[in-house]
DNA sequence: GCCGTTTTCGGCCCGACTGTTTTCAGTCG
């Protein structure tokens, strides 16, 4: 797909026509196309093909032609004109937190700086902190946000940051509360930001709460056990870095505002965009003190009070990215989206019986303490023998072991499956009359990355025997792309085979991601939620896998998890 | 460069904080 390439070429183009002073909102107009385009699931060859380029939102005439350039002659000569009139690498000293375009156009033209190492010797020798406008401080601040690129790219996965920013909001609890004294309660208390929002990576933490007792919250804060350095601290805003170079903001706000606070801060920034633009339309006014009309509060103490004001119900934090959500909000046609009491069980855990750490009966205790009617064991197939994988053999005897075991358990049933590799030939590790002995069969690939992935997904959708396509793309966040798959074709194969597709829920895979599973969604494509857990408690990372779903607009009726194990048993009715 | 229930021209979200200034530019969310 060229997508990808398309949104970076523009996002490229708007950081150098910023970087060179031109019209701001021209420059806003390529960075909106640039994430319109990231986002987008359907291939833009196509989109263009049916002539539908001007239908994407913030694509008009000119940038229109560029694509169709592009897609035509492999370039775009405004492109070329525009990243030439820069040195190259130039404009990727921008992902230094506090170095923005200006800075950067100033030591540029007065420095010479053209990258890195340049700018590095800028800040040595002092000549950076002499330039007008600039000090020692901001040089100083220039030197942390490279220290903090440096360090870790800058964002860190869900499923690390979660577990942090909860810790410390239970530690603030606490700790809060013994500043503030027992007569006063602590009001409610929140994350925000791209954590709320479940995005699979996240920048920093936001944490929002109620109080009327800023200071001393605040103090609570930046003295809790974790924090290892304190950036700033005030009346209203503390921030701070704890161990492992994470940064975490607390902000305390009035009763009134916590509402608006906590809408304003938990973004996306493009959602607020939107929301403050429909606002106006409607004759009021948003800002993160609350919402209101002819100068006069009308209110904020809600979220759900600053989304009724503006004519519209309150929109889940996981959809807030600007992807139509608020149109749908505006028509009542919001998704009730699937929550954890829905899920009816774990479709994908290892066991000891391959590279798991637990054997079946401890996997299948977890599962009945989350509530679970059913757990999958689909431990992994005889080519895959760097974990282990199971023998035709192992295989029978295990779905003899669980059938056993099956017999004991009251509440939670567990399903005998496999995790099945699909070969580098396209064909899968166990004959067909074995899989039908199976209750749940996943089919991945785990090796030939590059060898025709598209082909032998399809291959595994149309088996009748496969019940889930596992981690259909492959990355691994943070740590590589996905396999070179034509996503839409198998989402097309399995929509047609009744297959489903897997949103793998350990959280360096959330794989499919929130913009394919949607995509699959919209093509009549089910998903089925699965952990891979290779530890009991590696099934409570469901939560991210969730946090998927929702971000891509899943329904109860879209998953395969919510799905009764009787009708899951009979395979014809899911298949 | 996009866009249109005020508009095909003239708008385009809003405010805080920081560091540098002596009224404000740049950056951030």
């Amino acid at each position: 797909m060229k997508n990808k390439t398309i949104a970076e070429m523009f996002g490229r183009m708007a950081d150098v026509l910023e970087f060179r002073g031109e019209n701001a909102f021209k420059v806003n107009a390529y960075r909106k196309a640039a994430r319109t385009l990231g986002d987008l699931p359907e291939n833009i060859e196509t989109v263009r093909r049916e002539d539908r380029l001007k239908r994407i939102p913030g694509i008009g005439d000119a940038l229109a032609a560029k694509i169709e350039e592009y897609l035509d002659t492999g370039r775009m000569s405004k492109y070329e004109e525009v990243t030439s009139s820069v040195p190259e690498g130039l404009m990727d000293l921008l992902r230094i937190p506090s170095l923005g375009p200006r800075t950067l156009a100033l030591v540029h033209k007065s420095l010479r700086v053209e990258d890195l190492e340049g700018l590095k010797k800028a800040l040595e020798n002092g000549s950076l902190s002499e330039l007008p406008g600039m000090g020692e401080k901001k040089a100083d601040n220039i030197r942390r946000g490279i220290g903090l690129i440096e360090r870790h790219s800058g964002r860190i996965p869900l499923g690390e940051a979660l577990p942090i920013a909860e810790a410390v909001m239970e530690a603030l609890f606490s700790g809060a509360q013994v500043e503030l004294g027992r007569r006063k309660k602590l009001g409610p208390m929140s994350c925000a930001g791209s954590l709320r929002r479940m995005q699979e990576t996240v920048g920093d933490i936001d944490i929002l709460v109620e109080s009327e007792n800023g200071g001393k919250i605040i103090e609570a804060f930046v003295s809790l056990p974790m924090v290892s350095k304190v950036l700033a601290r005030g009346d209203t805003k503390g921030s701070v870095v704890v161990e492992g170079g994470l940064q975490i903001d607390l902000r305390v706000v009035p009763e009134e505002s916590f509402g608006a606070a906590l809408q304003y801060f938990t973004g996306s920034k493009a959602h607020n965009v939107r929301v403050r633009e429909i606002a106006r339309k409607r004759g009021s006014k948003i800002n993160e003190y609350g919402i209101f009309k002819n100068g006069k509060r009308i209110g904020g103490r809600t979220e759900e009070e600053l989304y009724r004001l503006i004519g519209m119900p309150w929109i889940p934090p996981e959809l807030r990215e600007d992807r139509g959500e608020i149109d749908a909000a505006d028509a009542g046609t919001l998704p009730r989206l699937v929550e954890s009491r829905d899920l009816r069980g774990d479709l994908h855990v290892h066991t000891d019986w391959s590279d798991g750490a637990a054997d079946i009966g401890t996997m299948a205790k977890k599962a009945e303490s989350l509530g679970y009617a059913y757990v999958a064991v689909c431990d992994h197939s005889r080519s895959a023998s760097y974990a282990g994988g199971l023998s035709h053999e192992r295989l029978i005897e295990q779905i003899g072991e669980i059938r056993k075991i099956n017999k004991k358990l009251k509440a939670c049933r567990i399903l005998a499956g496999s995790e099945v590799d699909i070969r580098a030939d396209g064909t899968l590790d166990f004959p067909d009359d074995l899989l039908k002995q199976l209750d749940v069969v996943v089919a991945s690939v785990h090796s030939g990355f590059k060898k025709r992935v598209t082909e032998r997904l399809i291959a595994a959708a149309k088996n009748p025997f496969v019940t889930v396509l596992g981690h259909p793309t492959g990355r691994l966040i943070g740590e590589r792309e996905g396999y070179e798959v034509d996503a839409e074709a198998v989402m097309k194969a399995c929509a047609d085979t009744g297959t489903a597709m897997e949103i793998n829920a350990y959280y360096l895979r959330l794989d499919l991601n929130d913009v394919l599973a949607r995509r699959a969604k919209e093509l009549g494509v089910r998903l089925s939620l699965g952990t891979d857990a290779h530890h009991p408690d590696q099934m409570d990372m469901m939560r991210y896998g969730l946090g998927v779903a929702r971000r891509a607009w899943l329904e109860k009726k879209d998953l395969l998890n919510c799905v009764k194990v009787e009708k899951l048993l009979n395979k014809k009715s899911i298949k």
